[in-house]
RNA sequence: GCGGUAUUGGUGAAGGGGUUAACACACCGGAUUGUGGUUCCGGCACGCGUGGGUUCGAUUCCCACAUACCGCCCCA
């Protein structure tokens, strides 16, 4: 094995790929019935656009990324999520200018890249497919969001799947929650597991997510951020319930959940999936939420934003698990067999003739015999074969068979290359 | 970045310091001349992840590295 794919990548090969692209089509007709576009950025940008946005002490930044110099010395980074460069190309192109329609949506799908340890649904090259809305503060908005990705999802064909729903308030909240919950750790500070130690004042919120039994023992009674809500805050994160409610989507408020990117307040989502696929319990597979302030951040005006991010490689294992069936777009319509050296020509002319038809068609390059072509044919659950021997070629007719029962007629050359389905039609009424 | 498990052909795998590395599936070919299934016959590992070491001798023992999977961290 002289060559071997990079750590934490993967082949997507033929058997897999056409589920790749019925999520793909799948997304982007749900998307353009929710009125969203597709926008194209860069698989890599200028490290600062991911620093400043991801926050500078969050993991993706401090050990996850994929940072380079390049020849120009310039420091930039593989996209480790797409948010930010949605963000920075909104911001570049002006698109928060009066002349575009708000809010501004779009859609992404492409492959993003982690530094981290491979595992079942966590590579260092993965994909995404996202999407974002700027422009408005509306809690109905983030609700369509939420509501696009579990139709997205469902459309999929994935159940059990549970909407975990919170809020990180607005900045006030944020703080006041951040002391409060410094507060009531501090005391237990000898307790808390080493990593906890370590949160604690770098970001308190992580210790809420502590996979540690103790630290989740402590944590249970920690204040909750929903009773740190400005009114403002109260009052956006009950529109977002109400148009839930309104809307019939079920969801379970987790105070404690927080997010790995800094970016984001107010609204955050995640939807989980309960398969053996990916390990223990429930899984997140869609998460997003509000971040209104990163246009700012990025050099923009002030423009809130909302939106999410969709793991393929963890949606494409659950459907496998759940058994998700794909369809098959391109079945064999026609196998043409060619026996004897000299059909060869003729054969690859038919095989050209019934592709102008508009039908897939394929045929023997091995030199085979008769019996191994038809045994291909059989296999590749061709409709129909198409045989022309060394006879047939003479007469200028080749043998049209229908493979589910057999029958078998004679068809003129002529009339194949004048109109194939017609004679299809005309010979076999039924199929 | 830390810890654990694994690595034999196209696939699933058995084996175990010593001439020809089971078995099955898949694939290819054949069973009288140009037709799909079944059956029968035959073929199919540059040699056991890579590089070192121990040994008269290793795919089998030891070490390092690589990769995969699992757990932690974190996350989609």
């Amino acid at each position: 094995m002289r060559y071997q794919r990079p750590k934490g990548t993967a082949d997507i090969l033929p058997g897999t790929s056409e589920t790749w692209q019925f999520v793909e089509q799948t997304a982007r007709d749900l998307f353009a019935r929710y009125r969203f576009d597709e926008i194209r950025t860069p698989m890599f940008e200028n490290f600062e656009v991911f620093s400043r946005t991801s926050g500078d002490t969050s993991d993706i930044v401090t050990k996850e990324m994929y940072d380079f110099k390049d020849k120009g010395d310039r420091h930039l980074s593989l996209r480790p999520e797409g948010t930010a460069g949605v963000v920075r190309a909104f911001v570049e192109n002006k698109l928060y200018g009066p002349e575009t329609q708000k809010p501004y949506k779009v859609y992404y799908m492409g492959p993003m890249f982690r530094y981290e340890r491979p595992q079942s649904g966590r590579q260092r090259e993965f994909h995404q497919i996202g999407v974002e809305a700027f422009g408005s503060n509306a809690p109905e908005l983030d609700v369509e969001v939420i509501a696009l990705g579990m139709n997205l999802l469902s459309k999929l064909g994935l159940k059990h799947l549970r909407l975990a729903l919170n809020t990180l308030g607005d900045q006030e909240t944020r703080a006041a929650y951040r002391q409060a919950l410094i507060d009531f750790l501090e005391p237990h500070f000898d307790e808390l597991s080493d990593d906890s130690k370590v949160r604690l004042h770098k970001n308190p919120l992580r210790v809420l997510d502590s996979k540690d039994a103790h630290d989740q023992e402590i944590v249970a009674n920690a204040p909750s951020i929903l009773d740190f809500l400005t009114p403002d805050a109260t009052t956006h994160f009950n529109q977002v319930k109400a148009s839930l409610d309104a809307l019939g989507i079920d969801y379970d408020v987790d105070a404690t959940m927080v997010r790995g990117l800094d970016y984001y307040n107010h609204t955050i989502f995640e939807i989980m999936a309960d398969s053996p696929a990916l390990g223990e319990g429930y899984t997140t597979v869609l998460a997003g939420g509000r971040y209104n302030g990163l246009v700012e951040e990025l050099g923009g005006p002030e423009m809130p934003g909302v939106g999410f991010g969709m793991g393929v490689e963890r949606l494409v294992l659950l459907m496998q698990a759940e058994q998700v069936p794909v369809p098959n777009d391109h079945p064999l319509d026609v196998y043409v067999v060619g026996i004897g050296d000299d059909t060869s020509i003729e054969t690859l002319k038919l095989v050209q003739a019934i592709r102008r038809a508009g039908l897939t068609a394929d045929r023997d390059y091995l030199g085979r015999k008769p019996k191994a072509q038809f045994k291909t044919a059989n296999r590749l659950d061709a409709h129909y074969t198409l045989t022309i021997g060394d006879q047939e070629l003479a007469n200028q007719t080749a043998n049209l068979k229908a493979m589910a029962t057999g029958e078998e007629v004679s068809v003129p050359l002529a009339d194949i290359y004048q109109d194939f389905q017609a004679v299809v039609a005309q010979k076999f009424t039924t199929k």
